[in-house]
DNA sequence: CTGTTAGCGCTTTCAA
DNA sequence: TTGAAAGCGCTAACAG
């Protein structure tokens, strides 16, 4: 790869200065000023010869890679990590820079073995993600240098970037009392281990803490809350079922996801209502199938993309040592509506 | 980033060696033999310091960076780039190499930038990615290094990873044969931009081709063929709804990927038919929803995780310079019974 | 068997 | 204004 490039020398040879000269007209020092005409000279000898520095050798000069590690702990299983990676390179690439990406499977052997790959390639910095938002401690190995927790945090005090979880609680709890829902708001997705230990999510609590808050500002209650080991379809599914068969039917349903708003959706086809006439439906994460559902399932979207786009800006432009919360917008679609009757 | 690490003169200082006998006890050369007494030294002396090789100054010697580029037009908008980039990760992890990955989002300027920017790092080979099955033709400047073309193809001999589209194609027509299905057959998702460019896709065509040779060896033909303009849930439920309204409705559905498939459901289940009981629905990519979907939808999986291993293989351990087909399992799910009746 | 020397391509004193 | 020389950390010739 890149054989027989142009070298600084080959530059400064046929611009016929040294390799000094020709080193300070390339990248503009303002220090000592060369006459016009050899600045001429050499960027007409760069351009014919189509040189490009060798950042591998400017590197162990100068110590500054211009590459930034991304180790996350899982890139393919979930949809979002795409996301995070997209607005990493946009940010990465408006700075000149360029991601190392690995990852660990949340394997502490394959973490060690990728943590010590990108420092021995010398990276500016590491970019520490965690594809479920949740607390977590950092392999010292990369305290070192900067470090940015992306999608966590961690006891160190690091700058790290959050999604608003908890505004956007009260953001949905809010879209359905807009509309005059009252007493008759179900939950689903309640889940003792996602809300309590934080090394698992910090999401659920945080959503959850949302809803009530904005709840309880306006005095009401919850329906019914229904708890799920999993935040999927088919548990979304079984819960809805469940609250079909209780006396007092929902007029509107909160999930913690848009998975298990599709397998609520699933039971809702079946017992023939209809949504949003009958049964109104909102969530959070704004994943595909919100949009592909009929009708449309209002949601509050991850910023997955703004997030990895600002942990890049924390990490090279700087940042404070705490969580920097990106908020949620949320997606209005087809799925609301007033309370029948 | 990584300050204070020790250097091979270090660890040859510590084990009262030269760099040079440090260097080669590290590196295990085989050549020259120092004493089995000087290699405890070393390795001591390195232990102890904690040192690791600077990749960087080794590369400036070797002309190797142990890195690949991994340049994709698109990473975010489909689902599947992650196990296009996990697969490369995992071969390329167990080969010692590390990705470079850049975006070009299909434009032209972005490109060139991603290029300049990981050959100017010295990468050792790019693996050159479309998210969408494609030919392409590749940008000339990689060319000077190893390249290997990951779900696509192009005019120059390349070494490429593609699925195998059209034996997925014979699959799921077989799947719908064996199980009695003759002459009501429907397919979804029939499109002439996609089938007749082949910069466009290079799947439709592979796959229509896989079906036909399956029904013509059966003598069988297909029912209805639906166009549609895209291949997203919202095309798939118009064209269902449309074979619906003619007079002999179709036993089963073969449609062109999940997401028409996922459309197709929808307007089943709102003409109260179902699956597979009155139609079996069977499609292409195991996209994460054929999973979720009541009843489970028989699919042919989309190989991403093994192609982008195959194309890190390709790259490292040489290749021939022809595609190299990946098989597309097919995942036998509930939406498929024998014609009803 | 071991060590010295010379670069890889670049930036950066420092001297002319 | 310009250039020579040193050196980043490593490996590969080549002598000892």
């Amino acid at each position: 790869m890149g054989r027989n490039r142009a070298t600084l020398a080959d530059v400064a040879r046929k611009a016929g200065l040294s390799k000094t000269a020709a080193s300070m007209v390339l990248n503009g020092r303002e220090g000592t000023r060369l006459s016009a005409e050899a600045h001429q000279r050499v960027f007409a000898a760069a351009e014919e010869l189509g040189y490009r520095p060798n950042l591998a050798a400017r590197s162990l000069r100068t110590r500054k890679t211009a590459t930034i590690a991304f180790v996350s702990d899982i890139v393919a299983t979930t949809r979002f990590a795409g996301d995070l990676i997209r607005g990493a390179l946009d940010a990465a690439r408006e700075r000149d820079h360029v991601l190392l990406i690995t990852e660990t499977q949340g394997d502490a052997t394959f973490e060690q073995y990728a943590i010590e790959a990108v420092l021995d390639r010398q990276v500016d910095g590491v970019i520490y993600a965690a594809m479920a938002t949740r607390r977590l401690t950092v392999p010292p190995a990369i305290l070192g240098g900067p470090v940015v927790l992306l999608n966590a945090t961690s006891p160190d005090s690091l700058p790290s970037v959050l999604p608003d979880d908890e505004r956007a609680g009260r953001s949905v709890a809010n879209a359905l009392l807009e509309l005059g829902h009252r007493d008759a708001i179900a939950l689903i997705g309640r889940n003792r281990l996602k809300e309590d230990d934080p090394e698992v999510s910090l999401a659920a609590r945080a959503r959850l803490r949302g809803i009530q808050q904005a709840l309880n500002e306006a005095e009401v209650s919850l329906l019914a809350e229904c708890f799920c080991t999993e935040w999927l379809p088919e548990h979304g599914y079984a819960a809805m079922r469940g609250l079909l068969t209780r006396p007092k039917r929902p007029s509107a349903i909160i999930c913690m996801n848009d998975r298990l708003a599709f397998g609520a959706y699933q039971a809702l086809g079946e017992a023939g209502l209809t949504v949003p006439e009958d049964i109104s439906v909102i969530s959070f994460d704004d994943d595909p199938i919100a949009a592909w559902l009929r009708p449309g399932l209002a949601t509050t979207a991850l910023p997955h993309e703004q997030m990895g786009r600002r942990a890049v800006e924390l990490l090279l432009d700087g940042g404070v040592a705490e969580p920097s919360l990106v908020p949620m917008p949320l997606r209005r679609r087809r799925s609301l509506a007033p309370p029948a009757g």
